[in-house]
DNA sequence: GTCTATAGTGTGATAGAC
DNA sequence: GTCTATCACACTATAGAC
């Protein structure tokens, strides 16, 4: 191993070392921009963030996307297929409520907010259709699983007959969502748990009244 | 009634009749500023926007405020507190779970987005310690509206005995604000009022598990 | 494919006349 | 208290050498 930055006793920045010795430009600048998209939004991340935090330079910036918004879409695709192809519990072993409940229960960072979710609150985003195309077939995918476990609950018996699947996917969403919010708004992790735990004894309560069906 | 701009067959833009005629300058610029962070945000909202819109000039918005950040804080105090203030069919007649139910069943305009919520994405605002004392406080306000009917739901028999106030307060506010984040993001009312139908839905489930406790 | 230099625009804010 | 003119700066993007 030549001396390469990575050699003994050498401290790198981790981020640094990410973006630099591992990926070629083109992957620095999306992942990059990834990253700022998350905690900035954006309206608020300048294309000299993106190359301050990449280590790549202005030119190379400007050859392999045609400008920020350019390099924001790419970006923000990959963002996007990285959540909705990822494995959910919605699709593990157990029962559909106690999937349901799982993944509700996964952990999620509500003070980093939702990287998806985000996006929706940005003028600029919300006013360019292919970013918000990407939004809204994000949420789509996701919905859809939601859906598809709640009728098999219902189908179960574990939900009561008249659970609307196409509303109680969008109620649990909006649970995530805006537990998000709630945890940004305190700063706090304890609300979006708090969210959860009520949701997750909602749908105890709607399992016990399903069984008196 | 002397001729003003009122006067009989006079056209006038409403957004400019009401900031020009009926309001001291300070206030123009206050509401103008209201405004523009609901529907853009801070960081978004330049100082020569909110001119625009209240027809007030540079001079006098730097007369009466240091600032964009005075200028907002001062604006979104009164938002909050107009919020904060406004009665809800919390406090209406009923049961305890109708009230519930009804309150969040109020008309709410989901791809507007919501005048705090919003806050709560902006990277500028979350670091602006002042601002962000204004967010948490009007949430804290309405949380503890949603914990006291709920309480009461509980010791009506309304609501299963292991409910935990504090913490379906915060499943029901997280479901309005994610449905805000739904209906944006599909930029459709439908997903909010999907997302509320399904929580009133698992509501109803609630009371019947109770009746069985 | 990457660099440095620089253009052109809009920002938040101030100056000073009236 | 309000106006117009202007500042210094940061932004997105381009030019052109290497």
């Amino acid at each position: 191993m030549p001396g390469g930055p990575v050699g003994q006793g050498a401290r790198v920045d981790l981020h640094t070392f990410y973006y630099n010795e591992r990926m070629d430009t083109r992957t620095k600048l999306t992942e990059a921009m990834a990253e700022l998209l998350w905690e900035r939004g954006y309206a608020a991340t300048s294309p000299h963030e993106v190359m301050a935090r990449s280590g790549v330079g202005q030119g190379s910036l400007y050859h392999h996307f045609s400008g920020k918004r350019d390099l924001a879409v790419q970006a923000f695709r990959n963002t996007a297929a990285d959540m909705t192809s990822a494995p959910t519990p919605l699709d593990d072993d157990g029962s559909p409520l106690e999937r349901l409940q799982r993944y509700l229960q996964v952990p999620r960072a509500g003070v980093r907010g939702c990287r998806v979710g985000r996006m929706t609150q940005d003028p600029q985003v919300v006013a360019d259709a292919e970013l918000m195309t990407v939004v809204a077939s994000a949420f789509d995918t996701m919905l859809t699983r939601w859906e598809r476990t709640i009728g098999e609950a219902v189908r179960a018996g574990e939900l009561p007959a008249g659970t609307v699947p196409s509303d109680l996917a969008r109620t649990l969403a909006a649970v995530i969502q805006g537990g998000y919010v709630l945890a940004r708004a305190q700063g706090s992790q304890e609300p979006m748990d708090a969210a959860i735990r009520g949701a997750v004894s909602l749908l105890d309560a709607a399992r016990v009244a399903a069984s008196h069906d």
